[in-house]
DNA sequence: CAATTCACG
DNA sequence: ACGTACGTGAATTGT
């Protein structure tokens, strides 16, 4: 059964996290009466993602009157409050707002003079407790969690205003090991800096929490005060007594306030949408507006007007197809699917159309198969506009269509010009455009209530809103493309290659069921024999695969040393397991263990999951327009992290096969890109001229580094450590980080650092100059103008700061590397075309490609993948390549 | 849904 | 004094 519910929301202290959680969008949330409403969006936010899904019985928004000097607090103490920075003009402002907004949304306001909202909740909690109700209380302020109680739960926002961390009497034990009531003393002890009243000198959290948990309350500590051992803090308590005891009564929520509203008034009534629809309008909140029209349209909320602004289609069916062949020269295409894979998710309608002409759409992709669609998709001088060019092409692929003429993909200009604000999600990208469509989730909802509406002109104008947008997107897209100097980099970069990807991601790379079942097999038989072994050393039996018992077994029951730890616990990661491995052998069958399980469950039984029956296949999808770098990366399953390192691991490659008898896997991989990228940018002459000499650059650089001859012997050590460091460089190299990773001093690892860059004083001034530049212009950028913002290069924080300039200087590496083998991969695939081959790329690996090619064809299709690959881009170091071929992907090295 | 671990470049 | 090496995805546990 469950009880009623009681919201009580302290009004003051969330509007407060409200307007800071959306400080930096200040200047940009102006509605068009000049009035800020970056406060008002954020709380709207909190009002309808918390809120409205509980649907309580009751609830309340309680907010202080006047300044708190008229409430007890004030006259107790005259200083309440002083102090406190002036609440600005641009948030003052919102407030009338602010309690309008949360009459529309159903719920009471409350302020009384003489009381703070605390003291409100604090009441209301108690009655609505008593009448039975389950209560849930909603601060940004941490002291109100002195009211929890069984019933009584107090949720305190953690950063911004939807993240929540839920008080309970159990959960305040656990945290803080105090009672609720003793929450009230902990702040007597300490005090309150904002609220301006003071608690015992140098008594901070962690003094209080040690006092508490030994007296229990202060007045017990008062009692006992002369049975402590003499220290300063004894005479602070002693010299404070007075303020510590007052500090308690401010900290004292009132529970007695005698209020004027019966409970039974509070009731909830839920958002109120037909008044709540000028109000929003009046903000300018477009993106509510457009979803409370989506809301009506589906049916969810009555909709008394019936005021259909949407944009017009005309259901395309077999009796008016001719009118697609009239639509002219440009069109938005937009095939829908369900889910996230377009490999196999189901088509459930398409639009096409201009707003010139309009648009037709239906519910029957099969209409897309017939003559006059094809003629106009298939058609390379009708221009064609669309969100996820590569989803687009892989679906056209599935109905038989080769999708032409593209133009303008708006998911990846958007991405190249903010890598960050990339949700690749329509509705939300194009808001920064000021263009506001209804969210996917609003029309077919989500997770297990996901659900295709069953009126088809819901889903139908939905999807011609989409392809309209696009329209009223593509200028203004382009505009800020090209002046960012990325027009290059889209349209024969990233446009082209989607198209590359989309045919690599369709053919799919063939794999051997077989083998990898058998592989299987015995791997869980010796899965299953290391852990017998591990649960008879260990004396008892466990969860292995879980971090946290494994760390009691360890290091609590074993009593092994702690080398790390983790924000939650013990580390048991590879790095500690190994420096345990000599003193107990457990550690290292739990290694063998951890090995074997990882193949099995990641690389066993999940690839043998994503074969596709019909034609054993493996469809990865490659995500285009989500790193922050550049480079690509794969899902569904991941076929860029294949086994390699060890060779147990590394067999399994055996599985990848060509899809044809008699053909061969090739692969060609660059040979230590990132370092001649490195070589390049900073056009450092000494790493160059190692590079141009066609030396083994990390021997190259132990010699410069160690200062030894130039044709002297490097030792392994040596030249170990100077790969260290020259990854290091790469990565944007702090001493602490080196030294971490070699296992030596920080003074060492300085010493390593500042010979390099005497060696090679260009790498080191370019790794200034980078951060200069990311300091003065906000981003980086790599040699085809890919770019990425580095806000946090002016942080405060050392090490929010010290992250951004690290960012700085690997991002234009490892980031221009990406834009090599990209322009490589349609470079190399336009080769195999253009020379009638029928091998084809598969997969890439962020610096190698593979190819399955018949044999007959491995000689060609090396020469030309290699030089193609080497040419791709002039630099001034040049670019090495190296090629393998066997008859697995395993055999290709 | 966050945290941990481990696979790759 | 500060205290992390850069970029990813998947499986698993535990709240």
């Amino acid at each position: 059964m469950t009880n009623k519910k009681l919201l009580l929301i302290d009004g003051n202290s969330l509007a407060f996290r409200a307007f800071y959680a959306m400080y930096n969008q200040l200047d940009r949330m102006i509605s068009h009466e000049g009035l800020h409403t970056n406060a008002l969006v954020a709380f709207n936010n909190f009002l309808d993602k918390i809120v409205d899904p509980m649907a309580p019985d009751l609830a309340l928004v309680a907010w202080d009157a006047g300044s708190g000097k008229e409430t007890h607090r004030g006259k107790l103490f005259p200083e309440y409050k002083d102090g406190r920075s002036k609440t600005p003009e641009e948030f003052k402002e919102q407030f009338p707002y602010l309690r309008e907004m949360v009459m529309l949304h159903g719920l009471r306001n409350y302020e009384q003079v003489g009381l703070e909202a605390d003291d409100i909740i604090g009441t209301y909690s108690r009655l609505g407790e008593a009448a039975g109700y389950s209560v849930i209380i909603v601060t940004g302020d941490q002291d109100l969690t002195q009211l929890a109680t069984e019933n009584i739960t107090v949720n305190v926002t953690k950063k911004g205003v939807t993240d929540i961390e839920s008080f309970t009497p159990e959960y305040i034990k656990e945290k803080f090991n105090l009672t609720p009531a003793q929450i009230i003393d902990k702040k007597a002890l300490t005090g309150d800096t904002s609220d301006n009243y003071p608690g015992v000198t140098k008594v901070g959290e962690k003094t209080a929490l040690k006092l508490l948990s030994e007296y229990k309350n202060i007045d017990n500590l008062y009692a006992n005060i002369d049975a402590m051992k003499q220290s300063k803090m004894k005479e602070n308590l002693i010299n404070d007594q007075k303020l510590a005891f007052q500090a308690r009564e401010l900290a004292t929520i009132l529970t007695d306030a005698t209020l004027e509203l019966p409970l039974a008034e509070l009731e909830y009534r839920g958002v109120d949408f037909e008044n709540i629809v000028p109000f929003y309008e009046n903000l300018d909140f477009k993106q509510q507006l457009a979803k409370i029209k989506a809301l009506r349209k589906s049916g969810q909320i009555d909709s008394t007007k019936d005021q259909d602004d949407d944009v017009r289609f005309v259901p395309l069916t077999e009796n008016n197809l001719h009118s697609i062949t009239m639509l002219g020269s440009k069109v938005a295409v937009h095939i829908e699917f369900v889910g996230d894979n377009y490999h196999d998710g189901e088509m459930i309608g398409f639009v096409i159309g201009n707003p010139e002409i309009g648009y037709y759409a239906s519910r029957d992709v099969s209409l897309l198969k017939t003559d006059e669609l094809k003629s106009v998709i298939e058609n390379e001088d009708v221009l064609k506009n669309v969100f996820n060019v590569k989803a687009q092409l892989v679906l056209f692929k599935r109905l038989g269509l080769d999708l032409k003429g593209v133009n303008f993909d708006f998911m990846l200009v958007a991405y190249l010009l903010d890598t960050v604000a990339n949700d690749n999600v329509l509705s939300t990208l194009a808001q920064r455009f000021d263009v506001y469509l209804t969210p996917d989730e609003d029309i077919y909802g989500k997770g297990a209530k996901f659900a295709i509406p069953t009126d088809d002109h819901v889903v139908l104008s939905h999807i011609t809103s989409k392809a309209d947008g696009l329209f009223k997107l593509e200028n203004p897209a382009f505009s800020e493309l090209n002046q960012h100097q990325q027009t290059h980099l889209y349209t024969d970069i990233e446009l082209p290659l989607a198209f590359v990807l989309a045919e690599m991601e369709y053919q799919g790379i063939k794999v051997n069921p077989e083998y990898l079942t058998e592989k299987g097999k015995d791997l869980s038989e010796r899965i299953s024999d290391i852990q017998s072994a591990i649960y008879i050393e260990a004396g008892e039996e466990f969860n292995l695969n879980s971090p946290k018992q494994l760390g009691v077994l360890l290091f609590e029951k074993m009593g092994l040393p702690v080398i790390k730890k983790t924000k939650t616990g013990y580390s048991t990661a590879v790095d500690v397991l190994e420096k345990l491995a000599a003193q107990a052998p457990i550690v290292d069958h739990i290694l063998q263990y951890r090995q074997l399980a990882k193949l099995k469950s990641t690389y066993i039984d999940g690839l043998l999951s994503v074969i596709y029956p019909e034609d054993s296949k493996i469809h990865t999808r490659f995500l285009q327009t989500l790193t922050q770098t550049g480079r690509l990366s794969s899902v569904d399953p991941n076929l860029q992290n294949i086994p390699m390192r060890s060779e147990e691991g590394r067999l399994l490659r055996t599985a990848f096969v060509p899809s044809k008898s008699g053909w061969k896997i090739l692969g060609a991989d660059y040979s230590q890109i990132e370092l001649r990228v490195l070589a390049h940018v900073t056009d450092d002459k000494n790493m160059q001229k190692a590079f141009l000499n066609g030396e083994d650059i990390h021997a190259e650089t132990a010699r410069a580094v160690f200062g030894l001859a130039d044709d002297a012997v490097v030792d392994p050590l040596m030249r170990r450590t100077a790969k260290a460091v020259n990854f290091g460089i790469v990565y944007g190299i702090s001493d602490y980080g080196l030294a971490n990773n070699l296992g030596i001093s920080r003074a060492e690892a300085k010493n390593f650092i500042d010979t390099y860059f005497r060696e090679f004083p260009q790498i080191h001034e370019w790794m200034n100059t980078i951060k200069d530049f990311a300091r003065e212009h906000g981003y980086v950028e790599t040699i085809a103008h890919r770019r990425r913002y580095l806000p946090d290069i002016h942080a405060k924080n050392f090490n929010v700061r010290s992250f951004a300039e690290r960012t700085a200087m690997n991002s234009p590496i490892q980031g221009s590397a990406a834009d090599i083998i990209k322009i490589a991969m349609i470079k190399v695939n336009e080769a195999l075309q253009k020379n009638h081959l029928q091998a084809r790329m598969l997969l890439q690996v962020h610096d190698e490609l593979i190819f399955e090619t018949p044999v007959d064809e491995i000689d060609e299709l090396t020469e030309i993948v290699t030089s193609v690959m080497d040419s791709a881009v002039a630099l001034d170091v040049p670019l090495k390549v190296d090629a393998h071929y066997g008859d697995t992907w395993y055999d290709a090295k």
